[in-house]
DNA sequence: CCGGTCGGTTCAGTGATCGAACCTACGGTG
DNA sequence: CACCGTAGGTTCGATCACTGAACCGACCGG
């Protein structure tokens, strides 16, 4: 629980909004989730979060149906938290907290979003610049803006370097190629 | 501090911000605030926060320049709360917030969002259905839905049962004629 | 057999939160 | 003046969550 019994008594779907996704870490995982990231060691060298902490968020999220766990290995056993239509529902509410952070607190532009149709960039409140339309998360790519470090350390931030269609599975690559 | 130290590694606008509204309550703090509740007692009976939690939060989100204190009256010394430009400029992310909250999880319509210009209710992405301009947080108003509570037990919560214009002060009334 | 990777759990220490009690400054009442 | 009430806090012990490090089991390659 994000804040205990005491949002229970909140009759307001921002309380409600908050009790699942409001906790330390939460939305961060999500908002990885949402750039492609899908394996446990991937978040816990991007996030740099404690691993007991990173068990129970991904369980947490997984039995809100933000996450789905899917095995997609069998020997040996490896599992994948692959995003939901309802995580992914959380999009506009990071791509709002991100606006907000890069106006009103950082001043850097360190990713911009693009309409993968066309080419035009994704406004504040999530239409495209260029044609108009609303951008389904689907339809983003991410950029690397011209103030992100060019050379991180983990390999993760690496693999996000690239251009990126949002959703879809980000390449880390084997670590013996990363180095 | 939101999430320590470790935040500050993370390049990411959303990280940023989360770092500064991240933490719990600070969210539904300014809520309210943009609700219109501006007094230290009322944020404290509506909320349910702890005393020493409300008092952190509003030196924290003062300091940020989300809301401004402000001496409302020397005698006896009264400060109010309010919210600033920067604080205001939350809105999307909490109107994101509510959208989710009340389509994933919850389902039900609390309170709904009107365009103070023409009656049209606001859209999950800010636009007026009606006439379809992006209508800014000062040109909505909040007006209860069918299945809050109609009788709730803190004077806050009954002042926000009328249908209300963001920003603008809430007028909780002496608490003699409350009862 | 040995080392490395992946996906965890366990545990002691620390920091944050909680709820209650207390405090100050003032105003009103009798 | 004594006393009560309100507004806006601070302080304090108990509890809860987070942190970081260690550990563990399953598997693979050499």
């Amino acid at each position: 629980m994000a804040l205990g019994k005491d949002y229970v008594t909140q009759e307001c779907s921002i309380a409600r909004a908050l009790e699942i996704v409001g906790e330390r870490w939460t939305l961060l995982v999500v908002r990885d989730a949402i750039y492609g990231v899908r394996r446990y060691n991937d978040f816990l060298v991007h996030l740099g979060i404690p691993r007991a902490v990173l068990s129970s968020r991904l369980r947490t999220l997984t039995e809100e149906g933000i996450l789905e766990k899917r095995r997609y290995q069998e020997t040996p056993p490896r599992d994948e938290y692959v995003v939901t239509e309802r995580g992914a529902a959380l999009w506009p509410v990071l791509r709002a907290l991100g606006h907000w952070g890069r106006e009103h607190i950082d001043g850097h532009r360190l990713r911009v979003f693009r309409h993968a149709d066309c080419g035009g960039e994704v406004e504040p409140y999530g239409t495209c610049a260029a044609c108009g339309t609303l951008v389904p998360v689907a339809d983003v790519v991410m950029v690397p803006g011209p103030e992100l470090d060019s050379a991180p350390a983990d390999p993760v931030s690496r693999a996000l370097l690239r251009p990126k269609r949002l959703l879809e599975p980000l390449e880390t690559g084997p670590a013996h190629l990363a180095d």
